[in-house]
RNA sequence: AGGCCAGUAGCUCAAUUGGCAGAGCAUCGGUCUCCAAAACCGGAGGUUGGGGGUUCGAUUCCCUCCUGGCCUG
């Protein structure tokens, strides 16, 4: 495949959860021929709406998102099927003369996107089943030491309590017969999306007082708690396939959701932990931020209300350029 | 009013016979190559309600005051 003279523009909004990345998005959308496309482990699933901040049906006919209501919730997701999808749409903008523009706070799915994934295979679930029934009974540290016999390179930069990646990296060494550490290439990935150059532009929205975005998402849960939410999730327990252990009901909210009507949590526990998860997921987005493109990207503060007109000022500087 | 119980980290609670005040959660920092709203690692945080006494040494024993809860009248 050839690559394109003219690298394609490619447009990023970012930040941490509650911070407005969606409204922005809209608000820009609504004069500019952006395509938004969502980056985003969360609003992915059909039938996570209220409790994944999802923009309401009446918005989405207004502002199309791209990789939003993908996979039934009780499919696993993954950042490889991000990667996938997403040069799909964004291709797809392209020919329409759009410029695609990635909305979400799932820096992982965005940093496999842009930075590149290298080619490992896939998530097998039958894998991951053995594995996971194998750590059920013995614990992790049993399963690290497994590893350590198959593929001694990976499980000494693995904790042995670090149960994700030891699984993928197990999983890998079982499914090829070789170590996960001979497929990384060293950032020698193929960053060119359908064969053409990206020309990225990241906006990453930060809030200026840690406090007062915590103080929004407390009264964001308790707005979601208002609309329904604890009917969307009692929605969800209906289906039979769907349990606590897929990806979709292990995040924020819903998981103490789903615990609350168990009975394993009582209202104000699943209330006070559904918050404290929330901003921990924040924090670890800010953590992500900090160093992720932290010399390429144009961070912009955010404080009480949405900086619209610095964003827009950023979008007419990007396009100035790329058009 | 009297009696009893309790008061230890932001919260919930440990601490053997008087012997270096700890844990979980929260909080802060970090890690991250196909579950990432996941999983994990690390740090900080204390005049043990106040004051006094005994003791080489007091969260622990004694006195007193304060606060909260329970019981009796």
């Amino acid at each position: 495949m050839s690559m394109s003279a003219n690298p394609r523009p490619l447009l990023v909004i970012t930040g941490p959860t509650g911070i407005g990345k969606t409204d922005l998005a809209m608000s820009l959308g609504a004069e500019s021929p952006l395509r938004v496309i969502s980056a985003d482990s969360v609003m992915v699933y059909q039938h996570l709406d209220i409790g994944s901040a999802k923009p309401a049906a009446a918005e989405l006919a207004v502002c199309p998102h791209d990789l939003i209501d993908l996979v039934p919730p009780e499919h696993a997701f993954d950042a490889g099927q991000f990667v996938a999808h997403a040069k799909m749409f964004i291709q797809s903008a392209w020919d329409r003369g759009q410029i695609p523009c990635l909305v979400g706070g799932t820096i992982m799915y965005l940093k496999s996107l842009l930075d590149g994934l290298d080619t490992l295979p896939t998530a097998d679930p039958f894998i991951r089943e053995q594995i996971r029934s194998k750590a059920g009974s013995e614990g992790w540290p049993a399963i690290h030491a497994w590893l350590k016999d198959l593929d001694p390179d990976a499980a000494d930069l693995i904790h042995p309590n670090h149960s994700s990646r030891i699984e993928r990296a197990l999983e890998v060494r079982l499914v090829t017969g070789e170590s996960i550490c001979s497929f990384w290439s060293g950032g020698q990935v193929d960053t060119s999306i359908g064969g053409h150059a990206v020309d990225l532009s990241v906006l990453a929205m930060v809030p200026a007082d840690r406090e007062q975005l915590k103080e929004r998402l407390n009264r964001r849960f308790d707005s979601m708690l208002e609309r329904g939410f604890e009917a969307e999730v009692e929605a969800l327990r209906q289906r039979p396939a769907l349990t606590l252990d897929c990806p979709s009901m292990r995040s924020v909210g819903y998981r103490q959701m789903w615990q609350y009507l168990d009975g394993d949590l009582s209202e104000n526990e699943m209330k006070d932990q559904a918050k404290a998860s929330t901003r921990q997921l924040a924090k670890r987005q800010l953590t992500w931020l900090r160093s992720w493109r932290a010399d390429t990207n144009t961070f912009i503060e955010v404080s009480n209300s949405i900086p619209v007109e610095k964003a827009k000022t950023w979008l007419s500087g990007v396009l100035d350029r790329v058009l």
